[in-house]
DNA sequence: CTAAGTAAGTTGGACAGTACAACTAAGTAT
DNA sequence: ATACTTAGTTGTACTGTCCAACTTACTTAG
């Protein structure tokens, strides 16, 4: 007990009424975890680092982050998106914040916490990286192929998890689809995020019933009997649903 | 595209080798959101900020939490433990991370980001706040009276609705129990965080399905028919429900 | 000693939504 | 025309909740 919030969050000592705020500061960052469906699996954008000298972990693959600009940036979220931005060109339809990780010896630079982001793309043909040094990874059922610098590949482990979660029970890979698709677009998408096949007819009985999505006055038209197209409905933030799927069985 | 990550992340300009380190570092926290069912409802505890000068918010109440001391945390996680026993004198069987908060006015003392845990307590006799400072508030179904310091309604806020949420479809409230509890007791404090009665029957058989309790070979006696008193099988994660409660009805 | 009261715990039917599988529908390719 | 493929529907079995009534085990009042 010989210290209470009161005494760190800062006590008189030197510079009278502005508290005692100068002692060693943690780095902050600001990561993101893009996630996209493409080329029928799960993706995610990383960049690779700078070799330049000093420089923690060259050349490595890490995710799209940095450190919080306090002048730019009016908040985390801001940040987020500013990152997001300059990776991809554009503003992703779904942004969560994902958790914050935070130690010692995280970054070889000094005591560093990063807020992670994870964001949610569809995969448009112009969403390709919008910086050089950017790329796209599968992240299949196993765990990435190359060693991601500094802790990013907990990071990452953390985000494929959550949204692995999340798609059990929500409706959030709907933010992974373009303006238009067909339930079995959808359902496509939800498999190979959850590594998992579904059943047809309750999936349909489920998205329709969720009113999340309404059809558009138009088909896909495909070698075989043409599909139904619809489109999310406006402002839907995402749903939960009261069961799991693929209960028990 | 002025400012990758790399160029962000450091470039050297000064000190050569050991790359640009030298701008403004927001300021650093971990505040921790500790719940308990106590007197038959959901409370949080919450500690009173000094009144000296300079200082922020005097004398309003606030979260437990402080500046991360980066000589004594390992990491963010032992820090909230280190802020949980000070306030406590315990170490709480459950503490999850919660997610951050971040910008340039929460802090009237510059750009600020803090790291909120949300911990959960039985209800111990020993139990009460080990600081002086300290004192348990009930957050009830509406926000609490009082107003807290920084953005700390926000933060508690969002804990409540995390709590609520998850209790939904996982064993969570088991934390909040003591070692011996009836299920009853159980569904009680089910019942005092969701603020809404659950059905008996279903609430038996989904908990007993578990496998996370195990009775004890005893019964709490009392004025009617005693009670199988259990305890948590040691060493469970909280289990996840296929459904929510309550389904639509 | 019995009757009333209360809370613990059980039982069984109605219902909702998924699992599973077979079916129909609508297009293309041969 | 016929085979093939995918979209979409239908119907039965099953699981687990919802709801309500019931039994059990104890205390207290008369």
């Amino acid at each position: 007990m010989d210290t209470d919030s009161g005494m760190e969050q800062g006590r008189g000592t030197k510079s009278g009424n502005s508290g005692a705020l100068d002692f060693p500061r943690p780095l902050t960052t600001v990561d993101v975890v893009i996630f996209a469906v493409r080329d029928d699996a799960l993706q995610v954008l990383l960049v690779q680092r700078p070799a330049g000298e000093g420089e923690p972990f060259p050349d490595s693959w890490a995710l799209p982050g940095g450190f919080v600009d306090i002048d730019r940036d009016r908040d985390l979220e801001a940040c987020a998106v500013r990152k997001l931005r300059e990776k991809t060109g554009m503003v992703s339809p779904y942004l969560e914040q994902l958790g914050s990780w935070g130690s010692a010896g995280r970054d070889p630079r000094g005591w560093s916490a990063t807020h992670a982001y994870f964001a949610l793309m569809p995969d448009l043909p112009a969403s390709g990286p919008g910086a050089a040094d950017a790329r796209w990874f599968g992240v299949g059922s196993g765990k990435l192929k190359i060693r991601l610098a500094f802790d990013h590949a907990d990071i990452l482990e953390a985000a494929v998890q959550r949204l692995r979660s999340k798609v059990e029970y929500t409706s959030l890979p709907a933010y992974l689809m373009p303006p238009e698709f067909t339930l079995p677009d959808l359902q496509r998408v939800y498999e190979i995020v959850l590594d998992r096949p579904l059943e047809k007819s309750a999936f349909r009985t489920r998205m329709l019933a969720a009113d999340l999505i309404e059809p558009v006055a138009k088909m896909r038209k495909g070698p075989n009997r043409p599909a139904q197209l619809y489109r999310l409905k406006k402002a839907r933030s995402p749903v939960f649903f009261a069961r799991t799927f693929n209960a028990p069985g």
